[in-house]
DNA sequence: TGTTGGCTGTTCAAAATTGAACATTTTCCC
DNA sequence: GGGAAAATGTTCAATTTTGAACAGCCAACA
């Protein structure tokens, strides 16, 4: 498990996009602003200045699951980039958020002509994958009480490194549940199994202690 | 689901790496072999010219898992690009291909400076990206019956499109159980369910008929 | 103050899945 | 052909997971 997968530092995009255009345009969103939603047209890539995003899909039978929470320096929306007509999934903001929308024309012209970017961009892609990959793997191996760990370790250190004990904003049971894939019930009883041993304290806010690598770790 | 994601034609490699020098090599293998395993330091991007390569992971209780499998005009390996020393997982080819082998410095030489390349490469990415993407969500919605009928049907239109009914080459239902998740029993309890159902044959070759789509599509 | 709604804790039967075992069939090699 | 090894079919008890239900807690709000 790595403690940190942000090694780069923070940049600002406007280094890396040197021909200025009105169809580079920055937004503010509050939390639970919906982005974009699955089914709409998909002519845009996005870029996180401030704030979190989650990314969600939801089934055929109405079950929501999320794919990824993202934070400041990340993109999303670069589905569009391999000729989707359409989201495959919904973004919402998950605080107050400042993000700018790049539109799918001028991406794929500053793929093309300014490596900076292109450099950027390949970075972040590569990183997605990562933890993609991981989280399928994650999926493949684990049993739900070892990925719930794995989840709030993994959101314990968003951003942060080394760090023994750390406070996590605010997430509901559902949110966990649709992150691990699995039930609401399930966290709930494993939340409170993690309670009792130690490895997590809440009551509002969320402390998560390292200790709860133990879970995650053994055998 | 997708019918085909292989949307661009195959491409020669040299086309869009005009700086040629000695650390760009091509090797052929034949099924079976590995090309890298779990550990390996991580220094090169391999590119699938010819066959079909499969990405595995092992996890530390010694379960093994599919994460990929890929086939021609694919790169592999590229986790290597963001730092990671060694390699997470194995490739080994699952019938003669014939492979590039670039050094990590090339293709960032490669990424920076000939647009073309970059180009290339990003599209690989963002396909990798969806691809992974849907096999995670897969895993957090459906049941291990619908995750087999999908399976199947991927691989049955592996770079052909609208073939109502289509032969796969040759799979076990051990390799099967790891691409799904789920344990080899159920694999085979599913496939004769199947078989019973008329939705595939089987004797030696494995025959996919389009009906197959039922078990997924089926609410 | 009371009440509404969201989140949480808990229970439980039904269903899905695992893991191990063993029998049978196929494949491959000498 | 004969035998060994691999792949497949089948069974089953134990475990995990689901899905639905219900009760309690707490904050917001009229």
């Amino acid at each position: 498990m790595k403690p940190n997968r942000k090694l780069k530092p923070p940049f600002d995009l406007k280094v890396f996009l040197t021909k200025a255009d009105r169809r580079r345009t920055s937004a503010e969103y509050r939390a639970n602003d919906r982005i974009f939603v699955q089914g709409d047209p998909a002519n845009a890539v996005f870029y996180i200045k401030e704030g979190k995003v989650k990314l969600t899909v939801i089934s055929k039978q109405g079950k929501e699951a999320v794919v990824a929470i993202l934070g400041p320096c990340e993109f999303f929306g670069e589905g569009c980039l391999t000729g989707q007509p359409v989201r495959m999934g919904t973004a919402v903001s998950m605080s107050a958020c400042s993000i700018t929308k790049l539109e799918k024309a001028e991406v794929i012209r500053a793929l093309h002509d300014e490596p900076a970017f292109s450099e950027v961009f390949v970075a972040h892609l590569l990183s997605r994958n990562d933890r993609i990959e991981e989280d399928l793997v994650d999926q493949l191996f684990n049993s739900s009480e070892k990925r719930l760990a794995r989840v709030l370790l993994l959101l314990a250190n968003f951003g942060k490194e080394g760090t023994p004990q750390t406070v996590i904003p605010k997430i509901s049971q559902e949110t966990l549940a649709e992150i691990v894939g699995t039930t609401r019930p399930r966290v709930s009883f494993f939340m409170n199994r993690f309670r009792k041993l130690g490895f997590i304290e809440y009551n509002g806010g969320l402390k998560i202690h390292s200790s709860l690598l133990n879970i995650v770790l053994h055998d």
